[in-house]
RNA sequence: CGCGGGGUAGAGCAGUCCGGUAGCUUGCCAGGCUCAUAACCUGGAGGUCGUGAGGUUCAAAUCCCACCCCCGCAACCA
């Protein structure tokens, strides 16, 4: 089956942070999950490259226009290639490829009568070289940024109608639970769907704004920049020209944080009905990062978490780790360095001193050889079965933060619940035993096999790890997939590896 | 009274829909073990579950009511 991930395309303003290094990831263990169950995996992700804020940032700079974005978004292309982010293509809403999707479906819309041009009227701050509402300025009527009073301004514009299919996207909604998940954001959009919706203004003056894509219909004007960046998702796909466009798009996954929960589940569902597309398969909203103890991220505090920074200390994949196993459904999540800390001793306690203790005892007893021919005790294949069993079951579900998370989840209690058994059975002790060897060799192959299952399903999440596991258990040829049948290690030596997570200090 | 989410041991979370001895990870203390990465196993201390001498109930973290605090959205700024 085919599948189609995406994430938000960034702006470019900025340099990437944690929440971009997160989104980023998520999709990645998406497309590893379901490509260990045999799916076809379209990812892409990319770079918004328009809009005001790009030019003010590029004017400041005093850099060429072109010389800039490559620049902003070969940082973002750096930091995910740096964290092995296995995407399929990197769009850029300046490369033109994107702009002639954009171009067609704006003809389009325009020559059907869905964009229509009117004259809107409101206080402009010129400070902000922005709209300003009665309710955004102070009591004096000034503007709180800027202390001066905005001017009553008249600007033509173009628009697109929205409430025309107000009812329908409410109805859409209802019909399919699934669409928004969690499901409190769908009650979310739900609720700004109880007013009339205001038509969408996709036009900005050249005057005012010149990065953008200008109108086919009329060249005073560029594209409103959420109208322009959304149309990436299909212009990605090479919507019409691309004859397996429509099976992506019926399994299709927007990944978003919940800030641009609007964007993404009105104004774009409902452009893409005006187009002739049914919805996107399925969004997947997730919430911020914050600093510890709840306080937002900020310079002046000193707790901003730098993804680049964390990978130099303990490396990408203990990160990767922690962004998934610790965000929280429902609400934003804590991050700093202490947290992180601890995420990544647990990692290097349960699971990478799991790998050591038993291969070392099969290097140091056995001469290395993985014990064949064991007949396993009923308590060993318990073990097994239960251990497969909760990787299988996560597995058979669609992916979503609850999948993620469970998987993280089930990973750690696997680890937990063979070092418990490991310990329970002694087999330092059973080793010295030689009537007791039998014992040995069963303890050590179900710990050994048990281990096998963890790498494979650790996969999606930490990918270098699982193949290093794999390795040392002389099992790393074949292809990884979602099938977790106990008792299946082939024969053969171990090797003594390297620390996983070596102590950090 | 705009909308949504959150407030549970020092920290990070689960439990709340379907009321019934308050759980997990980490940190701290003690013991054990010794195969292993300052690891592993066991036990312990630590919580008036935001507030209300509120309501319902034999019983409330969980249901109802009121209030307080934090975060996000309320826009032509992603």
């Amino acid at each position: 089956m085919k599948k189609y991930i995406t994430t938000p395309i960034y702006y470019t303003n900025g340099a990437p942070h944690i929440g971009h290094a997160y989104t980023t990831i998520l999709a990645d263990v998406f497309k590893k999950f379901e490509q260990m169950k045999g799916n076809d995996v379209f990812f892409s992700t990319g770079t918004d490259e328009h809009g005001q804020k790009n030019q003010h940032t590029c004017e400041a700079a005093g850099l060429p226009i072109d010389v800039f974005l490559e620049k902003q978004s070969g940082l973002f292309q750096a930091v995910f290639d740096r964290m092995g982010i296995d995407y399929d293509y990197f769009v850029r809403t300046s490369g033109e490829p994107h702009k002639e999707v954009v171009r067609s479906i704006l003809t389009d819309l325009y020559d059907r009568g869905m964009i229509i041009k009117k004259s809107y009227e409101g206080l402009y701050c010129e400070g902000c070289e922005q709209f300003k509402k009665e309710s955004d300025l102070d009591e004096n009527g000034l503007c709180p940024d800027h202390k001066k009073a905005p001017k009553l301004i008249l600007e033509e514009n173009y628009f697109f109608r929205l409430e025309p299919y107000r009812e329908w996207l409410r109805e859409y909604i209802q019909l399919h639970p699934d669409w928004i998940k969690p499901q409190n954001y769908a009650k979310e959009v739900l609720k700004m769907l109880e007013e009339p919706l205001d038509d969408l203004c996709i036009s900005r003056p050249k005057s005012r704004v010149w990065l953008g894509i200008e109108l086919p219909f009329d060249k005073d004007f560029v594209t409103y920049i959420w109208f322009d960046a959304l149309i990436n998702y299909i212009s990605t796909l090479k919507f019409g020209s691309n004859p397996d466009f429509n099976s992506y798009w019926a399994n299709s996954y927007h990944l978003l944080a919940k800030d641009i929960l609007k964007p993404h589940c009105i104004y774009w569902p409902i452009m893409l009905k005006a187009i002739g597309i049914e919805p996107v398969g399925k969004c997947i909203v997730h919430g911020y990062w914050i600093g510890e103890g709840g306080v937002k991220m900020s310079k002046s505090l000193g707790n901003v978490v730098d993804p680049n920074e964390v990978i130099d200390m303990m490396g990408v994949e203990p990160l990767r780790f922690y962004l998934i196993n610790a965000m929280s459904i429902s609400s934003d999540s804590p991050i700093s360095i202490s947290l992180l800390k601890q995420g990544y001793k647990q990692l290097a306690n349960a699971l990478g001193n799991l790998q050591m203790r038993v291969i070392k005892m099969v290097d140091k007893n056995l001469q290395g050889e993985i014990p064949s021919d064991v007949s396993l005790l009923a308590e060993d294949m318990e073990v097994l079965e239960s251990v497969s069993k909760s990787f299988a079951d996560v597995y058979k579900k669609d992916i979503d933060l609850e999948t993620a998370i469970e998987l993280s989840d089930c990973i750690m209690q696997a680890c937990n619940k063979l070092n418990m058994y490991f310990a329970n059975n002694e087999p330092w002790g059973l080793v010295k035993d030689e009537t007791k060897m039998e014992r040995f060799k069963q303890v050590v192959y179900t710990t050994l096999d048990a281990l096998r299952l963890i790498a494979t399903a650790i996969y999606p999440l930490m990918p270098n790890v699982a193949h290093s596991i794999l390795k040392s258990l002389s099992a790393d040829n074949e292809k990884l997939t979602a099938e977790f049948n106990p008792k299946a290690l082939g024969v053969g030596k171990v090797i003594v590896p390297d620390p996983l997570f070596p102590y950090l200090g």
